[in-house]
RNA sequence: GCCCAGGUGGUGGAAUUGGUAGACACGUUGGACUUAAAAUCCAAUGGCCUUUAACGGCCGUGCGGGUUCAAGUCCCGCUCUGGGUACCA
């Protein structure tokens, strides 16, 4: 019945690396994908996060997020877009930096090196990039300008230096970054690690949390990851507070949401590393408090606020005083106060707070109610409810008592309202040599200039040893040449800056570049960036919820600012691909020895199985386990729709038939709908649909072959050329139109309905869609079927919903 | 700890707005083809029960409750797994 049942055509084989080899070299030499701004079309942008390209090359974790975008980009083109879709390398980084001092090889040939392969890999998958555009992070011809936008921020006042917490590693002499620190110790050697203050760039974020909060509200992403951002710049409004501490003249301030607690507040804590520890602490508890500290310094900042761990502290012996109430309350160091935020000290109120509750009650320090409800014997009461021991807020709500007590507090002078965000400013330099240096030099007289856009870009020396210098600062502080300068602008004897710019700063702005990679005099041009921004649909892995898109955010709005971009955002619409994990069910590891090497797959099946296989898994957010047999069966789809396509005798029908026509329809309508949902999944399952109902069905027509082919080009575009070809059709068939279905072949004229019984299916019936209610419950009771089930009682309710389901309550 | 997700057959998943749970695919079993195997094709396939068969019944979307004519979908509580937690990116 079927042909390749024959078994005999050895030209119908399904010889994808043949194919796929043919229409790389197709697009390569023909340009296909070249993108130049087109005023004459639409246009679209989409964005993947660019990879970091490491030394163990691709995994197939990277071609999930790019094989969607490059369905999405392909499907818009054959829409009328203009599509931008561009490429990279996110190239600076730490695991480079390490592998370059494990072996002594310079970063830049490990780097290289590590492109080359990623590029080979990303070029055997097809996808559909202009390679003209390709930008590296670590190329001088970029970085240039990733110093300019730094100097764009210094001179707008945004970039400052300050002491800040470092991983300290004494016994290697290096900071550490928080990933090489394993259970608080080196991750390397088991050396200990301390927390020290050093000297750091810091960029203002905070200024700018009001507006990153605000624009949220405006994208097209989706909400779990807005709520993270939302949280993790955590506005909270509430009150400052000062505290006057006794028999001394110094003063706490305290930053506090509850201010309507105020009667309540039994204690008080600062962090361990607050200013006035050292001043207020009592000569005979002096010594336990400074030992307390050196502790609280090893400590991260999640160790100290866990929890479920028992609080820790020690009294100062000074003692402050209510302002509410006149009462002399202890000021106790805690760590699980952190100075990095509000003030960095409280106002303890047990009864109203779980962290002071667990406090108090293993310190016994009194816990005083001072709202109704609750039991503070078992827990704190975080609740509203109506004051007492409060004196005049006696009897208020929460709302009502904050404002009552922030007005007051304003008429003593001793409070104000005051805002508070969780988000603390962005720390931007490392103690590394692979990094972007700063454009910053340093006179003796300890003064700063920052460098002119014609003075750059401050390009890296070559070293001996990536080593950091064993004083903390970077490898760089040992090349006398390059750090010692006269500065030719000022005359002044200076050193450059040692530090370097995190691995963020090179992919805070790439999409602007990609907009104009060629640039030299510019990092972007006016008129691309107007064309192409803002990027219309940004795919990458949620690891980035946070961090990366916050930072991103932040300079853009800064550049916004300063009128160098167009828009006020840079990402339209967000989508984040999940995790692919190994057979195992395990994320994949070297270790673990579940790791799928793309380039494997690809000789097995092809790049268009792999691409296949990567979407057909599941839903693109999800995290889903890989799977050899998953592969096989797309593999086996491909091989059955280019058995039936490829072979001339399946494609000689004259009309279509009805069934065809429609099936033909609904596959139109449903991918391209999926595909604007980015629901490759369900897209593919209905193409195999498709393809099973032409093998039962036979003969096709050209037109209907030439539709699907169509359809599946965005998919498996190697096999969609070839079809394309072999149907007679000049290529490229990238150059085509998306098909447009019609709803004529999709009428329906019955339904099958079914037909439950106190909400349990019972039977269906067919009937025809023009029904009325009224006629479509006749006919459900005049059924036999429904006899049974009646039990010849009249039916209480009957529920019909055209088109959907029938329920007769009984 | 805190913030954010997720849990559906033997497996990946489908069910887009509360309306037929299990589309599509894998795997398994049986059959065809073959000297044989592979490949390919055909058929069956959530569990339990009933029945010669046909027909049919009960249970079933992590666990426990609730709302509703109707819950995988909405609400409350729990549990397990994953991501982020500011120097991995």
């Amino acid at each position: 019945m079927y042909f390749y049942k024959k078994k005999s055509n050895p030209f119908m084989e399904y010889k994808f690396n043949e194919i796929e080899k043919k229409w790389q070299e197709y697009w390569e030499k023909n340009k296909t994908f070249k993108v130049e701004v087109d005023h004459s079309k639409p246009k679209f942008f989409i964005l993947d996060m660019f990879p970091y390209p490491s030394g163990s090359g691709l995994h197939v974790g990277h071609p999930e997020g790019y094989t969607a975008t490059d369905i999405v980009g392909r499907f818009k083109s054959m829409k009328g877009y203009n599509v931008l879709h561009p490429m990279g390398w996110d190239s600076f980084g730490l695991p480079t930096e390490n592998y370059a001092i494990k072996t002594g090889t310079h970063p830049n040939i490990i780097t290289q090196k590590n492109i080359q392969v990623f590029k080979r890999q990303l070029k055997s998958l097809g996808f559909a990039y202009d390679w003209n555009r390709e930008i590296a992070t670590s190329n001088s011809k970029y970085y240039k300008w990733t110093q300019w936008i730094f100097t764009k921020l210094y001179n707008k006042g945004l970039a400052y230096e300050d002491e800040i917490q470092v991983n300290w590693c004494p016994d290697l002499k290096i900071v550490l970054a928080n990933e090489e620190i394993v259970d608080g110790k080196s991750e390397l050697g088991g050396h200990k690690v301390i927390r020290k203050p050093m000297r750091q760039w810091m960029l203002k974020i905070t200024e700018y949390a009001d507006k990153l909060l605000e624009d949220l509200d405006e994208l097209d992403w989706p909400d779990n990851i807005k709520e993270m951002q939302r949280n993790w710049i955590g506005k909270s409004e509430g009150a400052n507070i000062k505290f006057k501490i006794a028999d001394n003249n110094q003063i706490i301030e305290v930053f506090t949401t509850r201010s309507d607690t105020l009667f309540g507040a039994t204690y008080m804590v600062l962090a361990p590393e607050h200013e006035l520890v050292a001043k207020i602490t009592i000569p005979e508890n002096k010594k336990t408090v400074e030992e307390y500290i050196q502790k609280a310094t090893v400590k991260s900042d999640l160790e100290r606020t866990d929890l479920a761990k028992e609080k820790t502290g020690v009294f100062t012996g000074a003692y402050a005083i209510n302002p509410a109430n006149n009462q002399k309350i202890p000021i106790w160091v805690a760590d699980y106060v952190l100075i990095s935020y509000g003030s960095g000290a409280i106002m303890a109120v047990p009864a109203h707070d779980q962290r002071d509750w667990e406090f108090a009650r293993h310190f016994d320090l009194p816990i005083i109610p001072v709202l109704e409800g609750g039991d503070i014997e078992k827990e704190a009461f975080i609740e509203d409810g109506a004051h007492i021991n409060s004196c005049f807020l006696d009897g208020l709500g929460k709302e009502d008592a904050v404002n009552k007590m922030d007005n007051w507090l304003i008429g003593k002078k001793i409070g104000k309202k005051e805002i508070n965000y969780k988000l603390r400013d962005w720390v931007f330099s490392r103690q590394r040599y692979w990094g972007e240096p700063f454009p910053v030099l340093k006179y003796e007289d300890g003064t700063v200039r920052c460098l002119d856009e014609d003075e750059l870009p401050v390009t890296l020396p070559d070293v001996d040893k990536y080593e950091p210098s064993g004083t903390g600062e970077s490898p760089l502080a040992t090349i006398d040449s390059w750090l010692y300068i006269t500065d030719p602008k000022t005359g002044k004897k200076a050193r450059r800056e040692t530090n370097t710019m995190p691995q963020w700063a090179g992919s805070c702005w790439y999409y602007l570049r990609f907009c104009d990679p060629g640039n030299d005099e510019k990092a972007w041009s006016d008129e691309a960036e107007k064309y192409w921004m803002p990027v219309d649909l940004y795919v990458g892995g949620v690891e980035h919820a946070v961090l990366h898109l916050l930072y991103a955010r932040f300079w853009h709005k800064v550049l916004y600012d300063l009128g160098l971009v167009s828009t006020k955002e840079p990402f339209k619409k967000l989508v984040n691909q999940g995790l692919i994990l190994g057979e195992d069910g395990e994320k994949m590891s070297k270790s673990r020895g579940n790791v799928i090497n793309p380039d494997s797959v690809i000789e097995n099946y092809g790049a268009d199985s792999l691409r296949l296989y990567e979407m057909f898994m599941g839903p693109l957010e999800k995290v889903k386990p890989w799977s050899e047999n998953g592969v096989k069966g797309v593999f086996g789809f491909l091989i059955r729709t280019y058995k039936f396509f490829a072979n001339p005798d399946n494609i000689n029908k004259e009309t279509e038939d009805p069934d065809t026509l429609k099936a033909l329809h609904q596959t139109i309508k449903k991918v391209e709908n999926d595909i604007e949902g980015l629901r490759f999944n369900t897209a593919i399952s209905q193409m195999m649909i498709f393809t099973n109902h032409c093998l039962k069905a036979g003969t096709v027509t050209r037109n209907t072959a030439e539709i699907f082919t169509k359809l599946l080009s965005p998919f498996a575009p190697h096999l969609a050329e070839e079809l394309w070809e072999v149907l007679g059709n000049e290529p490229s068939i990238a150059n085509e139109k998306f098909p447009a279905y019609s709803e004529e072949f999709l009428k329906e004229d019955t339904f099958e309905y079914p037909v439950s019984f106190n909400g349990k299916l019972r039977f269906k019936i067919e009937l025809s869609i023009s029904l009325g209610k009224e006629e479509i419950e006749e006919a459900v009771l005049n059924d036999k079927r429904a006899e049974r089930w009646l039990d010849g009682k009249k039916p209480k309710k009957l529920i019909v919903v055209p088109k959907r389901i029938v329920n007769v309550v009984v």
